[in-house]
DNA sequence: AGATTAGTATGACCGCCAGTCACAAGACAT
DNA sequence: ATGTCTTGTGACTGGCGGTCATACTAATCT
């Protein structure tokens, strides 16, 4: 659940429609398809988040991950189009493996908006020790591809709201613990803006040494979250 | 003033020591060195923050910027050793372009600390208009190049503080209008994190658009400024 | 000045890899 | 079987980052 980028996201229907540079030459509607080809597609989609998070996505090579998978390059280029829409298929899937804000257990739930903050803030340390995969595409994602792929990426977190952050900040609404004087776009933006920078702080040293600072120890963590909340209910709490 | 990544900016000095991939292999020190050879390396890296903006980081071609430069590609390679090495240099000369939050003029700053803050909110939207060239270069670091570079660059923002957002927060806290109950740390990344994506909403129709959504109208933005400075207050004021 | 050395410039060349495409192999229908 | 359509294949290409042997220039020495 790390944040997303829902950027002010109003006025979102009205893009300038750009070259689909990235769309995927077969199967464009993937949802309705021969049953095999859907596995395999499938398959690719799994074997290339792990080949970008090993590599990182340009150290990645297609020939390599079609080795590995005993497919031949040119399918997956028919799949997808290009490296950046597999990539871009690769981060869609991590990022939706991960809970929403309101996946949360009830009795978190029921403490109240902040506290389910919590909750994940903590879980996430854990949670991205098992399973540290998707949490790295998603950084590569964030972080370490070019422009036209950000720029898919960023549609997509802004169409999808993966965390469920809207509806999280509508129950933080309704209970009154979130603030409503102000845009409620702008509130889900600055949640999704410190939530995401903030845990990347955390949690980067173990993805990707030195590309954040160093966290402090775990003890040193907990201080640091107990912080964060309270700054970030200063911003947006009432 | 982009707001920079100065995240968590404690224990900044144990880095792991890394490869230096990026480094230049001719005049690593480039503050001392023959006049000549050095105009030519600041002539090289103008042209290279030119080229960056305007076709990417990815679609820039170094055979084609030595062309247009009239210098041997050799020539680039040499002085700074890889593209990323030139791209880095490019960012970083764009960034130190940019004012710090207190290089606003007196009568601003004895308003103080939040004033100063909608002041450089205000005058950003046109000094981008004015010189669209380091904000491109600017954004192509902070999401368009790849995770090795990305280190370097937060390695860079870490240390020089570009921006001034330390200092920045020390007189917010002095003037008693900046909280000192949590690490100044936290403060002055939320800070950072906030402000850089705030403007990147604001500012990126123009510098690309479709990366982030539309921001609205001149009109709407006032307002929107309005209410990010309400809730930053609530976040980071005392 | 001429000779020697160190620093700088050059562009043909190389290796690599994303992306293509002509062809092969299945799948399915008739 | 025969034909048609879909899916699979991997040798091949184009283009670019990066190298390096060589050429040139400037500085230093005799």
């Amino acid at each position: 659940m790390t944040a997303s980028t829902n950027d002010l996201r109003s006025k979102q229907d009205v893009f300038k429609q750009r070259p689909a540079i990235l769309e995927s030459s077969i199967l464009d509607r993937p949802g309705r398809a021969a049953p095999r080809t859907e596995a395999k597609r499938a398959r690719i989609v799994d074997a290339a988040m792990q080949h970008f998070a090993e590599h990182g996505y340009h150290a990645a090579r297609i020939e390599d991950l079609s080795a590995q998978l005993g497919v031949a390059k040119g399918s997956i280029f028919q799949y997808f189009g290009s490296k950046g829409g597999l990539f871009l298929e690769a981060y869609k899937k991590a990022v939706r493996s991960f809970p929403t804000y309101l996946d949360s257990p009830p009795q978190i739930r029921e403490k109240g908006f902040f506290e389910i903050l919590r909750y994940w803030l903590l879980k996430t340390e854990r949670l991205v020790r098992e399973d540290w995969i998707p949490y790295r595409v998603a950084l590569l994602g964030n972080y370490g591809v070019d422009l036209s792929l950000k720029r898919e990426i960023n549609r997509f977190l802004q169409t999808e709201d993966p965390y469920g952050s809207a509806a999280f900040v509508r129950l933080g609404i309704a209970r009154g613990e979130v603030r409503s004087d102000v845009d409620s776009t702008l509130t889900v933006s600055i949640l999704d803006w410190t939530m995401e920078r903030f845990q990347d702080a955390l949690l980067t040293e173990e993805l990707d040494p030195g590309l954040f600072p160093h966290p402090a120890d775990a003890q040193k963590n907990k201080a640091r979250i107990d912080q964060f909340l309270l700054v970030l209910h200063g911003a947006i709490g009432v």
